[in-house]
DNA sequence: TTGTATGCGTTATCAG
DNA sequence: CTGATAACGCATACAA
């Protein structure tokens, strides 16, 4: 079924036809008689066809290290949410945290596979630079602030900020943190400044020995606060950088009688599924990740409409979610 | 920059070149000169061009409830691993657990669109099996048994027939169960049919009620357990059909120092990120989600293949993780 | 407003 | 083994 049968049913020109599922130029007589017969038929275009015409594909390339996470998972929602309002599809490609893989799916994306990219990575280097650079289509990024392209990223160092202004509202006063190495901006460096910034603000002194770091993971948490408990001067709160090491820091503290908040306070960032259904549940702050998907979409389509727009930075805001663990 | 070119410049036909890239059927001394040229070029062939030639797109369309959720992710990083070594990508359509969008998408696909369909449904109903019917192209589902086309599931009589009887071997002898109703058969009716089986077989009589059910979340757990806890014969056991529900049933017995497993032992079904991280981490067991994934895309590709394969049932297997709530 | 003719970049056919 | 050439299904410039 092709655009010609349908003229010829119709007793019209193929172009009239074509004319009818575009600009709609086109009388009325015929063009009910048109839909009549598309109505008939279920005639549907070839996608291919009208690709090779146009040289859009209607398809972006979201790139993701991970599907199984949740913070990313929520991204993903956003952008599918968004696309689907807009006759654009998502083409998946997973690097399984392979940074080949992402160099990749960004060359393999470029040939008119895809009409823009969504990166979703980790670390963006001067190699992506290179490659994002020579694409002749628009790419922006989630979850990272990146100078060249246009990016979406969250406020780590507001979120830290308050959420240690919190914890001090509170009356706690002798804070520890356990966070994640500085080879990670936005979680290793951001968030600790955000933390020591606001203790220096209302004149608390920062204590370097009470920052422990580890990975991005329960371990770090339950590891950490073990020794954060074994020190003479016990805080009496922990700041941790992420819900993950939080999850750990509360299982250690549970699983020695340490009273949680009244011993010591734990907080997390992210709201993470898990935060909110563990005992006690978790003080955290959400970071609209969905939401960081939908712009994401809205970005790259009028990257898409409009490839002369300014490269942008936008920044998501937070959302303290106070739970019994503070 | 298109095959013509390429061929131009090596001085050989275009059909030459075509063949280079696919038959070859070329001698060695044009093949080293095509070789060049395109090297030198770095010339890629025109995907659309070729999609409306081949009427082949190397795209298979997943279709989801929803994204953000374990289980979903889990399935999707199998799939995105088995595919992404074998040139074929994923084409995500998100419902959003709404029934039409999966209708929408199930029609959308055909049309040239995508290669063959992996559909990760909650039910399937005639609706959609009269779409599928109708389709040109291979449609195979993860999750859920059906009849009329290949599918992948989980044992989950074997799973819930299982974990019972672990629980009987602990010593529990008053098992309570919390489920979902019965117009999800995986869940609702086959999990509790294993559950049940398995009382009978070791002689233990079934009690209906000690069996209650609600929706798939922490509220139908934390509220049926308190049921459960307040009945005259309280149980010593709850069996609980997800690990989401188990998760609301732990909630409320911690919340009300109700000790686990000491005063009622707790299980979940299901293996989620969550269950190990809780107090006490939880026993479930594991579906081998990520596995039904790399099954699902194996199962499409041989279909695309060799279109008149018989209809196949892969019910996967499962395995217990025992940890402290029982 | 309408129709005709052309080309998008490939692959497949067929005669050499 | 090779090279013209005809599709594939559509969108558009142009002439009417």
């Amino acid at each position: 079924m092709t655009i010609a049968d349908i003229a010829k049913m119709a007793g019209v020109s193929p172009a009239a036809v074509s004319r009818y599922l575009n600009d709609g130029y086109i009388s009325d007589e015929k063009r009910e008689k048109i839909r009549a017969v598309i109505e008939k038929t279920g005639y549907v275009p070839s996608r291919q066809a009208q690709q090779l015409r146009t040289k859009r594909t209607k398809l972006i390339g979201v790139i993701i290290p991970k599907i199984d996470s949740y913070s990313i998972s929520c991204i993903i929602a956003g952008i599918s949410e968004q696309l689907n309002g807009e006759d654009y599809q998502i083409l998946l490609a997973n690097t399984d945290n392979d940074y080949n893989n992402e160099l990749k799916f960004l060359r393999t994306f470029n040939q008119d596979f895809v009409d823009g990219i969504i990166l979703i990575a980790t670390t963006v280097t001067g190699e992506h630079r290179k490659i994002i650079k020579s694409l002749k289509i628009p790419v922006i990024a989630i979850g990272q602030k990146v100078d060249f392209i246009s990016s979406i990223y969250h406020d780590d160092y507001g979120a830290a900020y308050a959420m240690t202004e919190r914890l001090l509202s509170k009356g706690y006063k002798k804070l520890g943190y356990i966070g994640v190495p500085d080879w990670d901006i936005a979680v290793g460096v951001d968030r600790l400044r955000g933390f020591r910034d606001c203790l220096e603000d209302h004149g608390i002194p920062f204590e370097q020995d009470k920052v422990l770091t580890g990975m991005f993971n329960m371990d770090n948490g339950y590891d950490n606060c073990k020794k954060l408990m074994s020190m003479k001067k016990r805080p009496d709160a922990i700041f941790c950088a992420t819900d993950t090491i939080a999850l750990g820091a509360v299982h250690y503290l549970n699983e020695h009688g340490i009273k949680i908040p009244d011993k010591v306070a734990v907080c997390g960032l992210g709201n993470g599924k898990t935060a909110g259904v563990i005992d006690p549940p978790l003080t955290t702050a959400d970071y609209f990740y969905k939401e960081s998907g939908v712009e994401g979409a809205k970005m790259i389509l009028e990257k898409i409409e409009n490839p002369k727009s300014p490269v942008l930075s936008l920044m998501l805001g937070f959302e303290i979610i106070e739970r019994r663990s503070i």
